[in-house]
DNA sequence: CTAGGGGTAGAA
DNA sequence: TTCTACCCCTAG
């Protein structure tokens, strides 16, 4: 730029900065130097191109910040900035709350800041950088020289070829704001960018670039490595994998305004993951472009190829290497986010970048001394000589018109090259809409009834301009949510998916039932939820790639159906900011309407039914936790040991969910207290422990149960006894003596023993069939409970002891499938009334003992053996405890 | 399921 | 107090 006059080689500098600040793929390291090399910008475009810098530099962060949302603890309250601060003001806050730590700052706190929609905004209202700008005009006739420099730089043919190229090669005329790879295919002039070695692949650059030196390092050579400025290899290759993701890329850029998907796209890891990425990377350059198309600045190219010979001196080595590597669309991540951890500091490179940038934007910060940089990862291998920064040292003939990028027909003269650059830039209110991606609507217009848009009811960032389509409110709506994703964060946009993806990812990485209270199955359904937004995303994506028109595709704008691809009746889906327009035909069964006839997709309304069956999942657990704590707190009644094996049984129970721990806790915490206010106390209801150990092995199957009480119900005419349960069509007479002897009890007879099924039934004849029905119903689900009922205060108030046991019934569906109920030993009420062996029974019982000697269920098989003989009331364990005492006393 | 130890409660 | 029936618990 030695031959411009000052004003040229400004506009020239600025020109070049802030078109490398527009390629997300651009190194803030390359883009620094290249701002150190620059003569000092006028206050006004400095400014400007500082904040397209600062812009650059926060979306870089937001970039670390996309992986540290992913920490746990990352995902609280985050501290947003006001969307009128500038981008510099913010970049120069984020790094003084570092207090200078932001070479060392990590991931984590890094995502205190909710820097993304920021960003979002921001670029959402950056307008083009000059260059396009420029470009547009030529392409658009307003430029003065319109036709000259068209014909002379090819650029409508560029255009034309680039439409040609197929379906994603249109960054060019793309909606997204900054330049892309292609962008600068047109923009820049061929002739300044053509290095010597373009065709070494380039699967070491991101290796080589992922350690660079730092400034300092480079410290002397920044000027000596502006003159090798990049904009390296690409290869057909490449383009075509760049154009074959293009499409994808577009619709995610416009959603998430970030790097983010490409992120999900393409993670990488490590070096593996970087070389790989080379293959697909598709780096900044002119030169896949036919020279006369990068021609297209014409004599007004800023940058010249004049630098050559320099730059391919050092290109011989490293042409490849310390370049611009990758156009905006490149799928692969960049380097700065190839790590994943979340809590892993910023690189040097990624801190320096911010920090040496920031140390020119303001002056206010200091880069950190490299040596106090937490080095990980590689150590730099390459020599700071050899970061080698292409830099035109030829000046762009630059002429006033040249310089021009007004839609006035004037051409405007001298000094107001400056002024009419910055207005156009970022005073012009119209000129900054027109600039906003948003222009593609103008590509998409649908039909002719779209009208322009009033700009005084236009949201900034909405497109104003006179070709732009009139959208529909809700077209409308969903370009300010597409452009102001911050102002009205959708739960359900693709932003949001990708959110979802990510940290359903690392949750998945973490803790699959990490959650306390809910079920692994919650969990699995919350999986499920990513995997639908996954599916959501990647079927936007197919069907912007094959969209016919491979420009960014708003579906809602182009009244097609997003699933065949045609114009229709079209449903749009109802969630804000899904994307999905379909047919209903196409969204098959699964596509809904609410109850006030609003549309889901098919995706959004998979994702509705989790969310709803998730909810009331989590409904369910907090009632049957509130009736736990229900049955428990009235049930002061319990006795201690019930409570005990009821804990006992809980924690043994091989079905236990997270709800039952939850309970078997406060249960822990209930009677474990209660064990000594109730030590001694009487209790009325009891539950036979008989069979703790056997009922915790048994799972009652239901088909058991209903068998059970099939079985049950036929044969014991609703006896409740369990013994019939366990054995079959065992007599079930007699083996409840009390209910025999004491003829007083048992209303309600599910006694423990169950044997006096006599009087049950006369009793059960009597009344409480409903309740008995459901008695039934409930010890066949934990079988064998003994009762309470023997005895019952004797009250005979059996509807409230039925109401009472009923309760308890439910409540141990959950926890106690218990075979054998008993009567509580701590209830004397309960306890039999004494019946004196007679001794015909002695003599039978010892009968059967010679019977049966050692024989399995011997004393069962005694007691049916002296059926006729023994006692109603008696029960295998009364002859075996009688035949102790027998033998007792024979031996005495 | 049995055996055995041990506790409890009621009757004698 | 003792006896005895009933009951609980544990080990195998």
């Amino acid at each position: 730029m030695d031959n411009m006059n000052v004003s040229e080689s400004i506009i020239a500098w600025r020109w070049l900065i802030e078109a490398m600040a527009s390629f997300k793929e651009v190194d803030l390291f390359l883009l620094c130097d290249v701002m150190e090399a620059a003569p000092e910008l006028p206050d006004g475009l400095g400014k400007n191109t500082r904040e397209i810098v600062a812009l650059r530099c926060l979306e870089q962060l937001s970039s670390v910040n996309e992986i540290a949302s992913d920490v746990p603890s990352a995902q609280g309250l985050k501290v947003g900035f006001d969307l009128s601060e500038s981008c510099e003001d913010v970049l120069q806050r984020i790094v003084e709350d570092t207090s200078g730590r932001i070479l060392r700052i990590s991931r984590m706190e890094l995502s205190r800041w909710d820097i993304q929609p920021f960003v979002a905004h921001k670029r959402a209202c950056m307008p083009k950088c000059a260059l396009e700008q420029l470009k547009d005009a030529i392409l658009d006739g307003t430029h003065p020289y319109a036709d000259f420099l068209r014909d002379k730089g090819h650029l409508a043919t560029s255009l034309e070829d680039a439409n040609l190229m197929g379906d994603s090669n249109h960054d060019s005329v793309t909606t997204r704001p900054c330049f892309t790879g292609t962008d600068v295919q047109n923009e820049v002039n061929p002739d300044i960018l053509i290095p010597e070695k373009r065709n070494k692949p380039l699967g070491e650059n991101h290796h080589d670039r992922a350690i660079l030196p730092t400034k300092r390092d480079r410290s002397g050579s920044a000027r000596e490595a502006m003159a090798c400025n990049v904009h390296e290899d690409c290869n057909g290759e490449l383009n075509s994998e760049l154009q074959h993701t293009n499409a994808k890329r577009l619709k995610q850029y416009e959603s998430s305004g970030s790097q983010f998907v490409e992120q999900n796209q393409f993670p990488l890891h490590g070096n593996e993951a970087l070389e790989d990425s080379s293959g697909r990377d598709a780096p900044v350059t002119t030169r896949e472009l036919p020279e006369n198309e990068l021609a297209t600045m014409g004599e007004s190219r800023v940058l010249e190829n004049g630098f050559d010979d320099e730059c391919n001196k050092n290109n011989d080595d490293h042409s490849n290497k310390d370049m611009v590597q990758t156009p905006c669309n490149s799928p692969v991540m960049p380097k700065i986010n190839s790590g994943d951890e979340a809590n892993q500091p910023l690189s040097v490179d990624e801190a320096n970048v911010v920090s040496n940038h920031f140390a020119q934007l303001g002056g206010a910060f200091e880069p950190v001394e490299q040596n106090s940089v937490a080095l990980h990862g590689k150590e730099p291998t390459k020599d700071s000589s050899k970061l080698e920064v292409q830099v035109p040292v030829e000046e762009p003939k630059l002429t006033e018109d040249d310089c021009t990028v007004s839609n006035r027909s004037q051409p405007i003269t001298g000094d107001e090259i400056y002024k009419n650059q910055s207005e156009n830039f970022y005073d012009a209110p119209s000129l900054m809409q027109d600039a906003t991606r948003d222009d593609t609507h103008q590509n998409l217009s649908v039909d002719g009834t779209n009208n322009a848009s009033d700009p005084s009811t236009e949201p900034i960032g909405v497109p104003s301009h006179g070709t732009v389509d009139k959208i529909p409110t809700k077209e409308s709506k969903r370009i300010r949510e597409r452009d102001f994703p911050f102002q009205e964060r959708n739960p359900m946009s693709n932003d949001r998916y990708q959110q979802n993806i990510i940290a359903g990812e690392a949750k998945e990485n973490t803790n699959d039932c990490g959650e306390e209270e809910m079920p692994c199955d919650i969990d699995g359904y919350r999986n499920e939820m990513v995997d639908v937004d996954k599916k959501k995303l990647e079927f936007l994506q197919a069907q912007c790639t094959v969209g016919r028109d491979s420009l960014i595709v708003d579906w809602t704008e182009k009244y097609l159906c997003m699933k065949c691809n045609k114009a229709g009746s079209l449903l749009v889906c109802s969630t804000n900011n899904c994307q999905l327009v379909i047919h209903e035909k196409c969204g098959g069964s699964l596509a809904k309407f609410d109850d006030k006839g609003n549309f889901y997709c098919p995706f959004c309304a998979y994702s509705l039914a989790i969310m709803e069956y998730i909810e009331a999942k989590k409904r369910s657990s907090v009632a049957n936790k509130e009736l736990a704590a229900f049955i428990l707190m009235g049930s002061k009644r319990y006795p201690k040991e019930s409570a005990r094996s009821l804990i006992e049984e809980i924690n043994h129970s091989p079905g236990g969910n997270a709800d039952e721990n939850v309970l078997r806790k406060n249960l822990e915490n209930e009677h474990l207290g209660a064990r000594e206010k109730n030590e001694g106390n009487l209790v009325e209801l009891s539950v036979n422990e008989e069979d703790d150990q056997q009922c915790q092995k048994i799972k009652v199957d239901q088909a058991e149960i209903s068998a059970q009480h099939n079985n049950n119900d036929s044969n014991r005419g609703g006896c409740h006894g369990s013994e019939g349960e366990r054995e079959g069509g065992e007599k079930m007479a007699g083996e409840c003596p009390s209910a025999r002897t004491e003829g007083q009890q048992n209303e309600v007879p599910h006694n423990a023993s169950g044997r006096n099924s006599d009087v049950n039934l006369v009793n059960e004849g009597k009344s409480n069939t409903g309740i008995q029905r459901k008695l039934l119903k409930d010890q066949d689900i934990y079988t064998k409970k003994r009762s309470v009922t023997e005895n019952h205060d004797s009250s005979g108030d059996d509807s409230e002891n039925d109401d009472h046991e009923s309760n308890i019934s439910d409540y141990c569906i959950l926890f106690r499938k218990r075979k054998k109920p008993r009567s509580d030993p701590a209830t004397p009420q309960k306890r039999r009334k004494k019946v004196p062996w007679t001794t015909e029974e002695e003599q039978k019982l010892k009968e059967g003992v010679q019977k049966f000697p050692d024989e399995k269920n011997m004393w069962k098989k005694i007691l049916e053996f002296g059926d006729s003989v023994f006692m109603e009331g008696r029960t295998a364990i009364d002859l075996k405890d009688k035949w102790r005492n027998m033998c007792k006393g024979m031996s005495k």
